[in-house]
DNA sequence: TATATTTGCAACCAATTAGTTTCATGAATA
DNA sequence: TATTCATGAAACTAATTGGTTGCAAATATA
């Protein structure tokens, strides 16, 4: 079974429940009050995210935190800087291709 | 059918189509050499990207060049963007946990 | 103690995915 | 022109996914 950071945020529930759970942990139950599917579904994508350590579990009584691991999405982040240098050079480049079209209208 | 950029990296073998053709485009049958699957199976992979215009076609002859199209990656990085404050602030407070623990040691 | 609440887990199901093999098309080449 | 090459598309398959319902376990509460 893959289960990493890239395959848990590929689903927009789960991508909505990371953003939701961003500022402060939830309960499953309270997380599943903001979506229209069943508890059980939302505690599925709960253990998904769990399983690449992109939630912590605080357990408190019968109730259980989760809570988001923001850093673990530093790995999305690294995969990306590859391709940050080369879009931010197309823009350098369009700038340039923009300032040669203005030097000619003069 | 879903088709996002979240969904098109989900999978690895896209990822790795991704980094290969980042620096130059490639010929489908150039990209397949690189995998063990066939080259029905990276055309697929392909046409998934092409449908999230992550990647661009440029037809020559019989031979279609596939070619990054990474500024549609600031998808992503704009999705990131809301946690890099969270993660980088963590780290903060735990540079100011560190400093306490040096004083303390004095 | 009996009951209600919170949760995870197992079993099942329909849809999707990633792969395969086979075929059709259109361009290069002998 | 006949053949080879590069490619996409269709049909099929096995595995995975995201969802469901129905449980069991553990904690809170009457």
């Amino acid at each position: 079974m893959r289960r990493d950071v890239f395959q848990a945020i590929a689903d927009p529930t789960r991508r909505a429940i990371i953003v939701l759970i961003a500022s402060q942990a939830m309960t499953p139950n309270a997380i599943a009050e903001h979506f229209d599917s069943t508890r059980q579904a939302v505690s599925k994508h709960l253990r998904i995210l769990a399983e690449c350590q992109l939630v912590k579990q605080e357990y408190n009584g019968r109730e259980i935190y989760y809570q988001l691991e923001a850093t673990k999405m530093k790995g999305i982040d690294k995969w990306l800087e590859q391709f940050r240098k080369i879009w931010e050079s197309r823009f350098d480049e369009l700038d340039k291709v923009l300032l040669k079209l203005k030097n000619n209208k003069k």
